[in-house]
DNA sequence: GGTTTTTTTGCATGAAATTGCATATTTTAG
DNA sequence: CTAAAATATGCAATTTCATGCAAAAAAACC
């Protein structure tokens, strides 16, 4: 087979099924992967396609979720998404909102968990979709400017009708006087709805927003049942907290 | 043989095939390797086919990397997006799905348009969400293991209840005597729905697309209002379409 | 026909392209 | 963190290509 004529089958099965995988391309084509990660490479090179660890995708459903978290925070979000994780077990349903905080979670959940996730956001929903043994739930609603969350009545009224065992959220304000604390009404409305489907809420956030308190009052402590961060354990300010399972690192 | 007959050969077999290899040509015609890469380099010259590495392929078929043609491929999916967003107005309910020819559309809404606009995909939700005057309603569901496009009894009675101006897919099957198709029944029943709830519908396709026929009726041409495709007016093979306005590039 | 001129062809040579493998490095999954 | 997967890189074997050149074939000329 003719080098172009493999590049050409490449990007229409690229352009078809919007991702391709350099080992299923290799056994397909007859060539080794490391010939298609050179012709994947090329593509990439002519703009028609991105190239990603694994594989290549489409250029019109490539987002870049990455990029726009600060390097700073980065280990540390790596060590709480890796203890969110371990809250999931098989068969859970799990409901989600979106953050960059929670995208980090999102992409490190293992592929063989098997579990229903429902989310707020578009962009979760994406990252979920990959995973073989997940079935993706998307609350939909009024997009939140911020493109990362689905606010407003309608979001409040679905969720008032499902049942989910975790429920996590990334908040922006935590203090333990005034409990989690928002500065966006509209997201304090949704929090408080996934909260009130949830058996189990566990938030997830930074050290430092830690003893910050915003504008308007999501819940207390005592209605959260995991706290993640990426502290060790012992070193939270939050030591009065007396409530449900206190989980840090 | 004389010179001119093997070209003649030659350019018949590319035409054919699509993609001839030297080795063969070689072999087939009784002259070294070295004289059918100078009858390639003929040919090529002249611009009736396009040499590659090992061997030649046809003009047609060489599409997505030649300068000149990917220059048109891109026009071709730029005059269909022109043509879509044509039909939107200040203050319309806008209804779209997911699709790679969607999203080219969703990236050149121009940024001052005032519209609210439903969506059934992710990608397209994010897409939309940085312009300022559009509000973005996320028709939530199960997410088709595509990941770009919300299915299920959830977004059907979602759709039930809504009223839209106007609503644009995209198909995979169109054709003047089978109408539209799809080879997926989730999907079918999503863009009846999508059509039900809005008073009009455009269908945008690439020519390629046309007439071609999959295994799940969506609907009769009648029941669209507008057919978009990058061909020139009057070069459609779909002419006798006789339902609402028929829009052609 | 015979000779000259032009074109075509095959071959040799080195350059360039392609491919697969081995190895070290990076990224990811658990 | 550790193991596995994916990647990048260098290298060698093979194939394809471009070029020059001489022989063969075709065309042009007398």
């Amino acid at each position: 087979m003719l080098r172009k004529e493999r590049l050409q089958l490449i990007l229409k099965e690229v352009n078809v099924h919007n991702k391709v995988l350099s080992a299923e391309l290799s056994e397909k084509l007859s060539v080794s992967e490391d010939t298609i990660r050179r012709d994947l490479h090329e593509l990439a090179e002519e703009g028609v396609i991105v190239k990603v660890h694994g594989g290549a995708m489409s250029k019109t459903f490539h987002y870049p979720f990455d990029g726009n978290s600060k390097v700073y925070a980065v280990s540390a979000k790596q060590k709480i998404a890796d203890k969110a994780i371990g809250l999931m077990k098989n068969d859970m349903s799990i409901l989600i909102e979106g953050g960059t905080t929670i995208m980090e979670i999102v992409k490190k959940i293992p592929l063989k968990l098997r579990a229903n996730f429902f989310t707020l956001s578009p962009q979760t929903a994406i990252a979920l979709s990959d995973h073989e043994n997940i079935e993706v739930m998307c609350i939909g609603g009024r997009l939140a400017k911020n493109g990362n969350l689905f606010t407003g009545a309608s979001v409040i009224n679905q969720l008032a009708g499902i049942r989910i065992d975790l429920c996590i959220i990334g908040v922006n304000g935590l203090s333990s006087k005034e409990g989690l604390t928002d500065s966006d009404w509209e997201v304090v409305q949704v929090i408080k709805a996934m909260m009130r489907s949830a058996k189990k809420t566990a938030v997830v956030t930074i050290a430092e927003k830690l003893n910050t308190v915003k504008k308007i009052k999501i819940s207390d402590l005592d209605s959260i049942h995991y706290l993640i961060t990426e502290l060790p354990p012992g070193s939270s300010s939050l030591s009065a907290y007396k409530g449900g399972q206190l989980v840090k690192m």
